[in-house]
DNA sequence: ACGAGATATTTCAAGCATGAAATTTCAAGA
DNA sequence: TCTTGAAATTTCATGCTTGAAATATCTCGT
């Protein structure tokens, strides 16, 4: 990944300086996640995305619509259907119906998932701070502050 | 994606600022990776796998092995084999074989992919530049620089 | 020359991700 | 009631991604 900058195509004017920052970010995310993954599989026997999944669920204990998850987490529905199919098949979700519209399900996690959950994300806290370590706290409260907003600056446009 | 911070499992001490940083970190190159990809799809029918190689391939005129893609690209062999693949039957990349060892081959643009990557390559920088347009390009800086020795600090250690 | 190990690449199975089409159910108005 | 459209979800085709196994080739010591 990682597209390098390219003296020899240019644009814009501030855009170059953006163009650099986005290909370190791209580049940072892409280090970090692809060490999460290898851990996540080695100590869990699992991913990210069944992370992602268990940490919304495990935030809402009456649990989630699978429209609700799939908005939260930013991906597609039919996306969402695969990941809780294979959750729900590990014994660590369960959809159950909805009294009144038989539409939806409402997605929780087990008993099992929410233990199983808990002793990953203890972990995983863990994982981030030693990856992430040597961006100083202060830097990091600096950085953060500046991304917070970063999706309402400009979604809707598209 | 975006595992949202849980205050009721935690650990270390600097740890959660980290991690909420992370998550920014995450979610912002999820919203920008998603917003082009889209446009890629729309504007050029390609994808961002396929940009990152064309973007190698162009800083590249006399051609880059397999495994250097790989390496470059921080993906794996099987993938790489895939991406080109697709390239190849669109006529954007050769793969020739090299004197002497028969078990590598050279991947290059041709004059196609050149010219098809040049094109979007402009574009490209010019939707970054609307992305991150509300990061003040001094931000863009100083989070640049930030993230530059970002690699070099923890890696090896796996 | 031979064989052992190293190197370069491809193949494969499994899972992730999307957008579009198909299903099922619901809500309301004629 | 009927039917038209909206809403929730699943299914499907395509492509990305990994790690492991399979191929093919090369290198080098003997």
């Amino acid at each position: 990944m990682v597209s390098a900058p390219l003296s020899s195509v240019s644009v814009g004017n501030g855009a170059k300086e953006r163009l650099r920052l986005w290909i370190r970010l791209l580049r940072a995310s892409r280090i970090v996640e692809s060490e999460l993954r290898e851990r996540l599989k080695r100590e869990f026997n699992s991913t990210l995305p069944r992370f992602d999944v268990m940490a919304a669920l495990y935030r809402a204990p009456d649990g989630m619509l699978m429209s609700d998850l799939s908005r939260f987490l930013l991906v597609s529905n039919g996306n969402v259907t695969g990941i809780v199919d294979r959750l729900v098949s590990d014994g660590f979700v369960v959809r159950a119906q909805r009294e009144g519209d038989r539409r939806t399900s409402i997605v929780r996690l087990t008993a099992r998932g929410e233990e199983e959950f808990r002793s990953m994300a203890a972990i995983h806290e863990g994982w981030i701070g030693e990856l992430l370590g040597d961006v100083a706290e202060d830097d990091a409260r600096r950085l953060s502050a500046m991304l917070k907003s970063f999706r309402s600056n400009w979604e809707g446009e598209a």
